[in-house]
RNA sequence: UGGGGCGUCGCCAAGUGGUAAGGCAUCGGCUUUUGGUGCCGACAUUCGUUGGUUCGAAUCCAGCCGCCCCAG
């Protein structure tokens, strides 16, 4: 099979490249570039991550591994569908005083649709597209689905991120990394002696200051607590997010959290960590994977955030992409924005939406 | 300028003669392909100030400075 597999210089993606062609794959490499030089000049993000001036170091490791293992390398141009779908979604969303989640809308919107996309617009001929995310894909003879389940190493698991990938994109996509620990990974990496081994997990979606992004003027407003009394000025509501406790600058008997985000009155409520326990959500936009969408209320599992053991709760859908999501135990640090994420008990994705609002009772 | 009270880290606050708790905030690290959370670590040679008593004071005494309250 013609593959052609995402690189993004780092461990995974590099090993991926490395099982598909071990297994006899015709294997292109390719990168997208998502960094607008000339829009970003003035930007200065110190370490590595996903949308970061040092892209090129990235395109440069990738292009390497490409040469060491003679195969075709592309890089493919995404900045202007980036900055469409992903960075101006994340502004408007931070300024409406939501807290976006730029991986889930970049995995559905540009790594897995514009960049294979505009592969082949480029005559870039393949049959899969593949990536080093550790997720595991199949295909559902009875249900006529492709499903998505969690990875084999729960710790490295980003099938969070890719809950909103459609049926027809996943039908041509190959994840090869989801039966692996992160282990197995660097010790294949090691094993073809990757200049990327020992690189370090983590990659954030930009280092900098997120205000180097959003390019806005400071709007200073109020700091309140829950019955309204003024407690400090903060410099606009889209530096905080629901949950958020560090960089308040206030200090209390106890630790304050961030409990609210009221763009209107341009206020950031703060209260103790009890005070920002929910008990159900509102859900939109909602999209199903593993399964036909729910048309009664049925007992889940959600999460609420990537590194979150997924916790049992009833989906109530509501028609209309909309659901009701509640919990059976309170939930910490619900924020709008952020996506609810549907499991069943074997930790098949079976859908999500985008969190819309949190409430204290159970509806 | 009569009476009373108070002044310990950026904030709150223990400690009332034996050589400065704790919480919050802040900073650093770890964790993490969003935001964030969590965890670990750092953080007052000094107790408004000047003198005195004492082997020894943030703790006792006196003056001064500042703040608060009640009377006026």
């Amino acid at each position: 099979m013609k593959i052609l597999v995402g690189l993004s210089g780092g461990v995974d993606s590099s090993v991926a490249l490395c099982i598909l062609k071990e297994e006899g794959h015709e294997v292109i490499g390719a990168t997208m570039s998502i960094w607008d030089k000339a829009k970003h000049l003035n930007i200065t993000a110190q370490k590595d991550a996903c949308f970061s001036p040092h892209e090129e170091e990235d395109i440069k490791a990738a292009r390497a591994l490409c040469e060491k293992l003679d195969v075709p390398y592309h890089v493919i141009d995404c900045t202007k569908e980036y900055q469409r779908l992903v960075l101006d979604n994340f502004k408007s969303e931070y300024l409406a005083g939501r807290t976006p989640n730029p991986c889930v809308i970049c995995n559905a919107t540009i790594k897995f649709e514009a960049l294979p996309r505009s592969a082949k617009a480029q005559g870039i001929a393949f049959d899969k597209f593949a990536t080093g995310h550790y997720a595991r894909l199949s295909y559902n003879e009875n249900l006529q689905r492709y499903q998505l389940r969690c990875a084999a190493d729960e710790k490295k698991d980003q099938s969070y991120f890719l809950y909103r990938l459609q049926q027809e994109q996943l039908s041509r996509i190959h994840l090869p990394l989801g039966e692996y620990t992160k282990e197995q990974v660097r010790d294949i990496a090691r094993k073809y002696n990757l200049p990327v081994s020992e690189k370090p997990d983590s990659q954030d979606f930009y280092t900098g200051d997120i205000n180097d992004i959003l390019q806005t003027e400071p709007k200073p407003g109020n700091f309140v607590d829950k019955k309204g009394k003024v407690l400090g000025t903060h410099q606009g509501i889209w530096n905080f997010t629901i949950g958020q406790r560090r960089g308040l600058g206030i200090s209390a008997d106890r630790p304050l959290y961030v409990i609210g985000l009221d763009k209107d009155k341009n206020e950031v409520m703060l209260g103790y960590a009890e005070d920002g326990m929910k008990a159900s959500l509102s859900a939109k936009d909602i999209t199903w994977l593993s399964v036909p969408p729910f048309t009664e209320e049925k007992e889940i599992f959600v999460k609420l955030r990537s590194s979150q053991k997924p916790v049992p709760a009833v989906c109530v859908p509501n028609g209309n992409e909309t659901a009701t999501i509640r919990f059976f135990e309170k939930q910490k640090a619900v924020a709008a924005g952020q996506s609810v994420v549907f499991y069943d008990e074997n930790g098949f994705v079976l859908g999500g939406g985008f969190i819309k609002s949190a409430h204290n009772a159970a509806d």
